[in-house]
DNA sequence: CTATATCTTTACTTTGCAGTAAGCTGTTGC
DNA sequence: GCAACAGCTTACTGCAAAGTAAAGATATAG
């Protein structure tokens, strides 16, 4: 059972193989959005991609598994969106929150599927799994007080309990995948400026970085 | 199949029965929201009761039935303490506000295993039933919005979009319910302390009912 | 044109659990 | 002291769906 050759990977066929993960995963993160992880059959996936059920027990061990990736790819990507941020030194905290919320709430619209997945499924998960997904998320809660922190020694925020505020911010922005509907009323783009202004709030910043949210709340142009 | 008999009820009988439904829910909420709900057997729950599965069915039709009663009993609380506030006609909306976060955090926490499980566990309801618990989430948040946008005119608060905004503070109350531990590092009154500050922060109203939030903040206490 | 490796399917086994039929036990009325 | 019923259990059925064994198809090499 080859699921990976030890050299680091990007042959073709190790790149057609992933393809083919990402492909599986989709489908399934989809079929398990809609009808429940335990509402999905196996054959259900493997009938929506016109392949069998078999098929997909070479590409994954096993339904768990599967949910596995589902849920990792969510929390992996908000962590690169908030690296993104953070790696660029030359931000002051309250651009950077700024940027930070902009660019994982588009993260959370793009992926909704995947994190409300792992937000109802969790309890499918093998303990240890459980627990390497968590540590994610509490490495992106950290940063992000760490960021709020920042912002208070600068003067840019007044956070007074940083770790309980980064948790209600990550909160807030995964709050937006548990309701958004891409047919619904609200638009991506008043989803995220919403929050925006939500999180500025927070912090305490409404005037401070009044360069950024000056011409951007004129333009919000909600009925 | 005598469930209910047609009197309104409250004869020994019907409180009894009445009681042992809120066991049987009581008990099967604790081990869906450890275990989640396919996770759990219906034989699971009759040992924790030290009965037998049939007996589970002189109370309810089937699991998807208990799991319905679970998800609404956690929304209905909410909704009554919702409407303890706002049926208080001599309180301003920011007062007002201020008692209804107070008081919803408070039951979100007395009833976190039901509504963690409301929130997880949706997907297996029968659709109708979704449409009903629906119905009075969207009853909530309509009321919150009202109450917002008296606050709007009376001059208390900022609120550009009230629905949004109202949808927002339903998110931060529920999320906490997704996090909090009974024995973990935060207190049940540091959670709604904080979740209180958070709300007020997002209307714009940190002086402005200075009255209630200035001694309350100095007894904050957080290290 | 045959041999070997890779990919995919057909057809099957297994099991865990929701739901039920029928019977046992104690209590109340007559 | 026996009929009738409520309350609960023992012992079963049925089935859906995860997982697998083994064979078929397709491609690559010699």
């Amino acid at each position: 059972m080859p699921v990976s050759v030890s050299l680091p990977n990007s042959n073709l066929k190790n790149e057609v193989s992933d393809f083919k993960r990402r492909r599986i995963r989709e489908e399934a993160s989809h079929l398990f959005f809609e009808l429940g992880y335990e509402g999905t059959t196996l054959d259900a996936i493997a009938q929506r991609l016109e392949v069998t059920k078999p098929y997909l027990y070479t590409h994954y061990a096993n339904k768990a598994e599967l949910l596995h990736d589902i849920c990792s790819t969510g929390i992996q990507e908000s962590l690169k969106a908030i690296d993104g941020v953070l790696g660029d030194a030359g931000l002051s905290p309250g651009l950077g929150l700024e940027r930070l919320v902009e660019s994982v709430v588009g993260i959370i619209l793009d992926f909704q599927e995947f994190i409300v997945v792992y937000v109802r499924e969790e309890k499918n998960l093998q303990p240890e799994q459980v627990r390497g997904i968590r540590e994610q998320r509490s490495l992106f809660d950290h940063r992000l007080a760490t960021l709020l922190e920042q912002g208070n020694r600068a003067g840019e925020f007044v956070v007074s309990e940083p770790a309980l505020t980064a948790n209600t911010i990550g909160g807030i922005m995964t709050w937006v995948a548990l309701w958004y509907r891409p047919e619904g009323k609200w638009s991506r783009h008043q989803i995220i400026e919403h929050t925006l202004r939500t999180v500025l709030a927070l912090v305490q910043t409404g005037q401070a970085t009044g360069e950024s949210i000056g011409p951007r709340a004129r333009q919000l142009g909600m009925s």
